[in-house]
DNA sequence: CATGAATGAGCCTTCATTCAT
DNA sequence: AATGAATGAAGGCTCATTCAT
C-alpha cells in the first residue's frame, strides 16, 4: 500500500472527527475510528499514544480559535473584523460534524486542561483583543458586546433557525453588536 | 436515618449532579453516584431503570428551560423580562456544578432526542416568545437580538471575566440588546 | 447459588495457583483462572483489585515463610528444628503446583517489593534465627551452614533425585549441616 | 558505526539480558531490547526467529552450566573443584543482571523444555559427577552434600549477607560440605 | 426498599510478528 | 542487513445491569 507520510495520521483524525461527532468522545470506540479510516486498530495507537491524545487533537481542531486568530492577524478592525469572524464561524460550523464536535469539545473543557486552556485563551484574551479592534479602545461595555456577538453566533449554530439565513443573521448580529455598544444608555 | 418517600430519589439525583458535573455523563460510574448518595448501587437501579434515565433527568434539570418559563409565566415584558431571565440564569450557573452540567448537557443533545427536544423548545419557541415580549412584535431582528442576549449570558457563564461583575454585565447586556435592536441601521 | 462468604475468594486463589503454576504469572490469562474457579472474569476483579494483587497473594502463599515461622514458634531447637523445617518444606513442595509456584514466586522478587520483603525476611532474619536455635549462639559458620541446609532443600525440591527418598535425604542433609558445622577445620 | 558480523547479534543478546533482567522475560517488550541495543525492532527478528528464541538463548547463558563444565574439564578434584565452581559461581552472579536472570531463568524451566533439559543436566548428571570428583566414589551422602553446597551458593547469591564476604563464605561452605560428608553419624 | 455479589459485554491498550521498501 | 509502519490477537480492566437474599 502506498501512502504519503502524514497521510495516514490525517486519515485517522478525519475518521475520528466523524465518529466522535456521532457518538461523542467517550462513547466512540477506537475500533470504529480505525474502521472508518480503513486501518487497523493498532495503527491508531502508533500515531496517537492514547485515545485521549486523539480526543484532544480533534477537540482542539473543532474550537474556533484559528478563525479568530486569522482574522486578528489579517489586521482588520471595526465591523470588518466581526464580519471576518462571523463568516468564518458560520462556515465552519455549517458542517454538522463540526457543529457537533464543538458541543462535545466544550464539554471536555471540564476534563482536560489542554482544552480548558484553549477555551481560556479564546474566551478571555482573544475576545477582548477583538473588542478593542472593533471599538477602538478597551471598555467593559465593549467586552460585553463582544460576548453577545460570540454568544449569538454560537446560539445560531446550535439551532439554525429556519426563517433566518446566514447572511441576514450575521448582518443583523453585527448591527446589534455595534449599535448596542454605541447607543446604549450608558455610553 | 429517617427518609421520606422521594427523599432517596432526590438524594440520588443530587449525588448524580455532583458526580456527573465532575466526570461527565459517560465517565461517571454509577457506583460513585451511589457512594456519594450514601446508598447501594442496586438502589440506584430501583429508582431509575437505567443510567441513561438518570443522565437524562439530570441533563434536563441543568438546562435553563424552567428559568425562561417562569419568567414568561410571570407576565413580564420589555427589559423586565430580560432582567428576570438574566438574573435567574446567572444565579443558576454561578454554581460550578450547574455550570459544568450545562456544558455536558448541551453535548448530550447530539445523542438523546429528549435533550434535543428540550433544546429545540428552548432555542426556538421560547427564545422567539421572549423576543416578542421584549420588542412588542415578532421580527427577525428581535430574534437575532435575543440570540445575542442568550449567547452573551452563556458566554459569561462559560468564563466569568474577573473584571466584570454580574450586575454590571447584565445591565450592559440588556442595554446592548435593546439599544442594538432599536438603533441599528435597518430598524 | 449458595456459597459461603470467603469461599469464592478462596476458590479463586486456588484456581489461580493451578493456572499460575502451569503458565507462569504473566502468561496466565485471568479468564482461565475464572474458568477454573467456575466464576466470571469480572468477579475476579471484585475480590482482587488487579491481577497483580492476585499474583502477589498467590506468590506470598507459595514461599516457605510460614513453615519456618511455625517451627520457630514451636520452640524447637537443635536438630529438631531442622527436622521440623525440612519436613514441612519437603511436604509442601512435593505438590508440583507448589513447587512450580515457588520458582515463579522467586523470580517475582525482582519485580514486586512485597515479594522482595518476604524474601528478605526469610533469607536474612529467619535463617539467622534458625541458625542460632540450631547451634546455640550466633556465628558466621552457623549462618553458612544454615544456608547450605536451606539451599539443599531447595535443590532437592527443584529436581527430586530418583535414587534418594525424602526421608533419607533429609536425614543426611541435617547430618551434613550439623557435622559440617562442628567438625570443620575452623571451629 | 562499524560492525562485525555477529557483533550485532551479540549486542542484541546483551541488551536483552539487561532488559530481561529488569522486567522479567514476559514483561519485557522487544522494542525495549531493540532500543537498548540501538537497532530497529525488525532487526531483532532477523537474528532471532521469535522472541522465545531470544528468551531461551539468554536464559541458557544465565544458568551456571558452563562454570561447572569448565571446572569438570579442568580435571580438578577434591576441595579444589568445589573452589573452582564456587569462585566461578560467585563471580558470575555478583553482577545483579546475571543474578536476576538466574531467577527468571529458573522459573522458565516450567515452560520450555530446552531450559528444563539444561536444569536436568545441571542438577542431576553434573552435580553427581562433581560429587564423585570431590568424594572419590559415588554415594548418596555425597550427592546430598553436593546439593547442600550448590544450594548454599544459590542462597548466598539470592541475598548477599552484609556480614559475610564472598571469600569467607566460600571457605566455610566448602569446609561444611566436606566435613559434613566425612564426619556425619552415618559415614 | 435495600444490598452487594455476580455477570458479561466491551473497551483501551500492548505487543509479537510481518513485510514493503 | 536494516527500518519502522502496519497488523491482529489477546489481555487486563471497567462498568451497567441483574438478582438472590
Amino acid at each position: 500500500m502506498i501512502r504519503d507520510r502524514g497521510d495516514v495520521r490525517e486519515r485517522i483524525v478525519s475518521a475520528a472527527m466523524k465518529v466522535f461527532s456521532r457518538y461523542g468522545f467517550f462513547k466512540a470506540p477506537v475500533h470504529l475510528i480505525a474502521k472508518e479510516a480503513g486501518v487497523s486498530k493498532g495503527l491508531v495507537f502508533w500515531y496517537f499514544r492514547s485515545k485521549q491524545e486523539l480526543v484532544i487533537e480533534v477537540a482542539k481542531r473543532s474550537l474556533p480559535l484559528e478563525i479568530v486568530d486569522s482574522c486578528l492577524e489579517s489586521g482588520l478592525s471595526g465591523e470588518k473584523i466581526l464580519e471576518c469572524i462571523g463568516k468564518g464561524y458560520l462556515e465552519k460550523y455549517r458542517d454538522p460534524v463540526q457543529r457537533n464536535l464543538l458541543l462535545h469539545a466544550m464539554a471536555l473543557e471540564t476534563l482536560y486542561k489542554e482544552i480548558a486552556e484553549e477555551m481560556n485563551s479564546l474566551c478571555e484574551e482573544r475576545i477582548d483583543k477583538v473588542a478593542e479592534r472593533v471599538f477602538g479602545k478597551p471598555s467593559i461595555k465593549g467586552k460585553v458586546a463582544l460576548r453577545a456577538f460570540f454568544g449569538g453566533l454560537m446560539c445560531y449554530t446550535l439551532r439554525r433557525p429556519r426563517d433566518i439565513d446566514e447572511e441576514a443573521f450575521l448582518k443583523d448580529l453585527i448591527d446589534i453588536t455595534v449599535a448596542g455598544f454605541r447607543n446604549g444608555t450608558a455610553p
